[in-house]
RNA sequence: GUGGGUGUAGCUCAGUUGGCAGAGCACUGGGUUGUGAUCCCAGGUGUCGCGGGUUCAAGUCCCGUCACUCACCCCA
């Protein structure tokens, strides 16, 4: 059986954006970076895992469970999912392979694609891009700031300003389920519809991120789990506080702020940008205390942050922060005839194997086309070679930049070139 | 899952009360078989998103459908 092309030809699955050019893994490897000067060790974890893993993980109460995940069952007749977080991942692998076993924190960073089965939207796809850290077995307020620090600083050296960094705390395992229940005693005196109303029974503090008016106005008095901390994670809470400050992380206080996932405990946060529209959220996190023991390891602290490197992109973009348009190559050769483009092709050969960035005109250009195609690549040089030179033994060095253009020596040519490159 | 907007060339878009499918940019070639980013000339592309209906005639009107998009919701 072949299958037919679609009407007006095939097309990308909805909702999965795809990046052409050096701009999305500039994004990426910027925020990256900032993770690798702290010591986060590189992961690559699997695309897919046991779906049990991020019902009992991520929470069975969250919407990404309940109605996001793309799952399946594989040919064996297993459920597997395609990952829409990084954390129960993460946090498998630690416990899978011991790695909580040796010094801690485990420290570790990730990077690639999550999947959510979302209505797509300006900054919401169904293939999402995330940089994370998790850093996981020790439960110490500096080591939340230091994981806020370094997002912080991936953000800064992107050159993005138009975004804050809002935090609270959710509280630990001694106080919050006596929250909870004064907080549903609240929420049911309100007058709220059906969806908001079984949302509020199923987990109560999703209400209080309502942004709709009408429910924000009857929240106003509601009681916040920040008034209803543990002594000691108030003190925690402090403590990250007093570090931000001495990192110069600035960072405002939101206690209405809601996770959309589960696990969190005590610190939590999102760096929310003001120019994206409804999708303002360019990463998020927290600390998560009973994740590890939950999904079967030892009862050790987490503490880690995911940010979306689309979202981080299209910030880039409104603030017009400088993105990275490096050009293709440095050098761009232009041959004319047969012979001189087959000592081209060894030229442009050589300056590859000396580690720079060369490209040359195919398919028999006319000069005037080759050159065109030369000034396109961004190259900085051009190298022009013609039976004239050939008899001569000479290439022409031309410099794309002020036009300037001069014959080199075609014996050795390649390290000319390199030592012009220098100069430049 | 719910609601609004939009689908015409590779891109951005124009297309009148229904009457031959267009512009700019980009691309390719030439002017200048040895010089690009300026200028001039030439050239090409269209299932007008897709399917049906009304009509002598549909890019245009009607119905359906799909896609994109924005917002709700949710979240990175």
């Amino acid at each position: 059986m072949t299958a037919a092309v679609p009407p007006g030809g095939f097309s990308a699955p909805k909702g999965v954006p795809e990046y052409v050019g050096p701009e999305f893994t500039s994004v990426r490897d910027t925020l990256v970076r900032e993770a690798d000067r702290a010591g986060y060790a590189h992961i690559e974890l699997p695309v897919f895992e046991d779906t049990a893993l991020y019902a009992r993980g991520v929470g069975e109460s969250t919407d990404v469970v309940s109605k996001e995940m793309y799952s399946f069952d594989d040919r064996g007749g297993r459920s597997v999912t395609l990952r829409p977080e990084g954390t129960a991942g993460v946090v498998r692998s630690v416990i899978e392979h011991g790695l909580d076993r040796g010094g801690l924190p485990v420290k570790l960073r990730y990077t690639g694609p999550f999947f959510r089965y979302e209505r797509p939207q300006a900054g919401r796809f169904r293939q999402l891009q995330q940089v994370g850290v998790e850093a996981i077995g020790v439960d110490d307020p500096a080591l939340d700031a230091e994981v806020l620090a370094v997002a912080d600083a991936g953000f800064r050296a992107l050159g993005l300003r138009r975004y804050r960094l809002e935090i609270t705390s959710l509280g630990d395992a001694t106080t919050r389920p006596q929250y909870r229940q004064e907080l549903t005693r609240f929420l049911e005196k309100l007058d709220l519809d059906e969806a908001t109303r079984e949302r509020a029974r199923i987990n109560p503090l999703r209400v209080l991120d309502d942004k709709r008016p009408e429910v924000r106005e009857q929240l106003t008095d509601a009681p916040l789990m920040i008034d209803h901390l543990s002594d000691s994670a108030a003190a925690h809470h402090a403590a990250v506080k007093r570090h931000l400050d001495d990192l110069g992380v600035s960072y405002v206080e939101n206690p209405w702020m809601v996770r959309g996932l589960d696990y969190y405990t005590k610190t939590t946060f999102e760096f929310v940008h003001d120019g994206l529209g409804s999708q303002s959220g360019i990463g998020g996190g927290g600390r998560y205390d009973g994740l590890m023991a939950e999904l079967g390891g030892q009862d050790l602290s987490g503490v880690g942050f995911g940010l979306g490197v689309d979202r981080a992109l299209l910030a880039c973009r409104v603030e017009e922060a400088g993105l990275d348009t490096a050009s293709r190559v440095e050098v761009f050769g232009v041959p004319l005839g047969d012979a001189a483009k087959d000592r081209l092709v060894g030229i442009i050969g050589a300056l590859r194997r000396a580690g720079i960035r060369a490209d040359l005109a195919y398919g028999g250009r006319g000069l005037k086309g080759a050159m065109k195609a030369a000034d396109r690549s961004g190259a900085r040089f051009a190298l022009v070679l013609g039976e004239r030179d050939l008899e001569a033994g000479e290439i022409q060095l031309k410099d794309l930049a002020d036009g300037s253009q001069q014959a080199i020596a075609l014996d050795g040519a390649a390290a000319a070139v390199d030592r012009a490159l220098e100069d430049s």
